[in-house]
Formats: C-alpha cells, sequence, structure tokens
DNA sequence: CTTGACCTGTCTACAACTGCAGGGTTCATC
DNA sequence: GATGAACCCTGCAGTTGTAGACAGGTCAAG
C-alpha cells in the first residue's frame, strides 16, 4: 500500500498530478488510513501506469478516462483519432517552421550562434523542403541578394570553395 | 482611425485577443475618442500584422514582444531558437504517434472505422517508420499474431492476393 | 516528548485566450 | 428627444495539466 507522493515518484508524476487526476475522476485511492491518508495498491498502480502511457500518448484526461472505461474496440478509435489528430498537429508545426524560415530570409540572417550546414539542411528537410526546392530557395537567394547569400553560406560555416560550388550552381538555374 | 473590434477583424482575430495583447503588453492603441473607445492607426494595424505573422511562425508573446523591441539580429537569434524548438516538438510528437501504434498494435486492431493502406502507410512514415521497420513490423505481427496480421489486412481494404503477397513475404523475413 | 519527514486540503500560478456581466456610447430611426 | 441596435468599456471567471506554497495533521525514531 503506497500513500500519493510514492505512488506520485513511482510513475514519476508529482503529488498534484495525482490529485488533480483523482479530481478529473481517474484515479481514486483504494482506502484511506486512520490518519485519513490515502492508499493505493496494485489495482491502482497500474490503472495509473496506463493513465500514463496514454498521457504519453498525448491524450487529453479526458480522453483517456472514456478509453479507460470502454471497451477496446472503442479505445482503439480514440487511438485512431488522436494518430489523425498528431497528423495535424505536426503538419502546423512544420506550417510554422516555414514561416519562420521565410521570415528569417527576410531579414538577412547577420550573426548569429553556430548553427551548421547539417543541421540547417536537416531542418529545411524536416520540415518539408525537397532537394528541389533548396536549390530553387538558394538561387532565389543568390538573384534577391548575392551578398547576403554569400554571408549566410559563411555563417553556416561552409568552406569557400564549396561556397563557390554552390553559387556557380544557383546562378545556373 | 479603427475601433477595437474592426481592427481585429481586419487582422482575423477577436476583440477579446487584440485586448489581450493589449494586456500582455503587445500592442497599445494610439488614442482615445471622447467615448473613450479604443483608436488604432496605420503604425497600430502594421504591428498587429507582425504580431499576428510572429504568433502564425508559433512564438510565445513574451518571446514577440522581445524580437518587436530588438534589433534584427536579435530577433533572428529568437526565431533560430523557436526552430530548433520546433524540432524538438515535432519529434515528440511524433514519439506520441509510435507510442499510439504500439498500443494499437497490443489491442488488435478489430472493429473500426475505415483506414486505407494508403492513410495507414502514411502515417507510419510521417513518423518515422522506415520502409525496413515496416517489414520489420508485419514480419513480428505475423509470427506474434498471423490471425490478426490477416485481419489488420483486410481490415485496410488491401486485396486478398496482395495480403497474400505481404503475408508470404513476412514469412520469409 | 520532541524532531523531522511525511501527509492533508486548499490556493495560486502559468499561456493564450474566450466569454460573460453590467454598464456606457454612438448612430439611425421614429 | 426617445428608443433600439450595435458597438464599446472594465473586470473577472473558466479553460488544461502541472507545479509549488501554505498551514496544519500524522507518524516513526530517538
Amino acid at each position: 500500500m503506497l500513500t500519493v507522493t510514492r505512488l506520485a515518484r513511482r510513475c514519476g508524476l508529482s503529488r498534484s498530478t495525482v490529485l488533480y487526476y483523482e479530481s478529473a475522476g481517474l484515479l481514486r485511492p483504494s482506502g484511506r488510513t486512520a490518519g485519513n491518508y490515502r492508499q493505493y495498491g496494485e489495482r491502482e498502480i497500474e490503472r495509473l501506469r496506463q493513465i500514463c502511457a496514454y498521457r504519453h500518448a498525448g491524450l487529453r484526461l479526458t480522453d483517456i478516462r472514456s478509453v479507460l472505461g470502454a471497451s477496446s474496440g472503442d479505445a482503439a478509435a480514440v487511438l485512431k483519432r488522436r494518430l489523425l489528430e498528431l497528423d495535424a498537429e505536426i503538419e502546423s508545426l512544420r506550417g510554422h517552421q516555414r514561416v519562420i524560415l521565410t521570415l528569417l530570409e527576410h531579414k538577412g540572417l547577420r550573426r548569429n550562434q553556430m548553427i551548421t550546414k547539417d543541421k540547417w539542411v536537416a531542418i529545411m528537410r524536416g520540415c518539408g523542403f525537397s532537394e528541389d526546392q533548396m536549390h530553387a530557395w538558394h538561387a532565389e537567394f543568390e538573384r534577391a541578394a548575392p551578398d547576403e547569400h554569400q554571408e549566410f553560406l559563411e555563417f553556416l560555416h561552409i568552406p569557400a570553395d564549396e561556397i563557390r560550388r554552390i553559387r556557380q550552381f544557383s546562378k545556373k538555374k
């Protein structure tokens, strides 16, 4: 039998969080001691672990409540819905990244902390830019602001000869 | 000169939101009318548009405040930081998706709304599963629960002959 | 019997809004 | 000049999930 803080620690949560789950109707203690301390048994630990798993999947508490009370088929339906929601959220965050990239391009990108070429390419790719789009982006940059393009490539700590190569390539396009 | 609701509408926000931005120290009206109504001029419209742009990039209001007050270099630094944060957030959401997929796999995935093969593959790929990992996943499914595997493939509305092909392939692995 | 570690319930705060109540202003219409 | 609609004002409560603070109660060890 565990007290509330012990239970919380065991699942990597704070006392407040477990209490909040209780107030949200997700987890009740199996009983109380003479001194009115909450008591939790194996069943409750297991249930809290489940709750954590769902929470870890990004489900909202109300969803978790219905999932825990529902048949496994209904639970699967909720999970599927969440899966599609997550797709949309990721898409939206990628949108954020694209917006930021445009804003940065707009700004000219002077004096900043070190970002390497690889990191940059990873980000561009990660937010949905294809190889071709990146070429197009370089070409546009080169056309619109060649000096800033140079500066930007230096800023990514790309060696001088590669910079020449990239800029040549951008102009040809 | 615009009133608050007009300004809000023009930028696709609600009146409350604009008032909230004011309370957050982001945008003050240029003046008040005799009847104490807020008045906004061109400068304020432009500023609100900027705020919207940054908001659209997922920046928090406090960040926006500092960006608007800072040099363009500092602004770029904040944007970069946000870019990396977004990377991390996307990664975390993908983690959510992976967790859900495992939970679903665990459940057997019976009786659900229509999800097609393409949708499913898109989701799997979208959350970081490679071609090989998907093969491995099929192989594992086939090994651990062949009947459910069949059921699952039917559930994705894959034609019978392709199902045979997939299962053969999964067994070989 | 005291000390220190734990527990109790309740309260506050965060972000970024939304929405309401209770009242004041503006403007057109009668 | 009165009425009504449409707008505006301030201020506050609620949302979600979590963390921490507070004053006081409980428990085991010394």
